[in-house]
DNA sequence: CAGTATCCAGCTAGATACTG
DNA sequence: CAGTATCTAGCTGGATACTG
């Protein structure tokens, strides 16, 4: 326990946290979800306007989420003021979540990172295959 | 299945791999380590020159690791050409830990990181007390 | 439509004990 | 000194079923 108070990156730190929210799998890709045009294919890129999605035009273009992790991670980050939530009072309701420039800022971070990952996956694989060689 | 085909960020793809590691607590922690002063307070800044270090000296700087996330961290960082590992055949072993330019790379990469989540943690902070007063 | 509620399997990581 | 091996509690996330 002494050891635990000298730490800046453990639970209690709020940079830590936000580290957290950062490198969540779903978080990125709501978040690119958000950007996407309509291909599909939105994983890469994703740089285009963010414009509103409904639930269900997110629970669609997300590959495998549920609606469990869906909902847990808008919820996250509505509260954390990176996307809005704004329902109308139809019948049925109709909700629409959309980016703030909070959000935009996490989002070209995560691209940031996605982009430095890119770069140096190569070095890395090679890297891997030949510990794995000497290991066996 | 179908509409796990999509997705540049999930389980298969390289990328996604490589942000795994970036993003491990323990990994950022040993990097830190790696470049730390003596002063114990290495979580924050820890921006120096990388000198080796042994095992157990990494051990007793790490608060709260255990032996088994530290051994499992040190092997992965190695496997993927972060860090090096050099055993001096005494009596008993010694062995030393030391960055290599591409964990160097990686460490500049999650110390940038770091201060974006500095910089925007008030944001985010002040966000969650109005969300929270909101909902209750 | 846009969720909430519940259950449960699988993985992670801490504690503990042992070793070349 | 520098690990490995084993066990287990707890958390995470998927599947399923239900609702204003």
């Amino acid at each position: 326990m002494s050891k635990a108070e000298y730490d800046a990156f453990l639970a209690g730190c709020p940079s830590r946290q936000l580290l957290d929210r950062i490198t969540d799998k779903w978080v990125a890709l709501v978040l690119a979800a958000l950007r996407s045009d309509g291909s599909h294919r939105f994983g890469a890129d994703c740089a285009g306007d963010p414009r509103p999605r409904r639930y269900s035009e997110l629970f669609r273009t997300l590959p495998g989420v549920s609606q469990k992790m869906l909902t847990q991670t808008l919820r996250a980050l509505e509260r954390d003021g990176l996307i809005t939530r704004t329902v109308e009072p139809t019948v049925p309701v109709t909700v629409t979540y959309e980016m703030t420039d909070l959000g935009f800022s996490l989002h070209e971070m995560i691209r940031g990172l996605k982009s430095w990952a890119e770069a140096h996956m190569d070095d890395v694989l090679a890297n891997r295959a030949a510990y794995d060689t000497r290991v066996g």
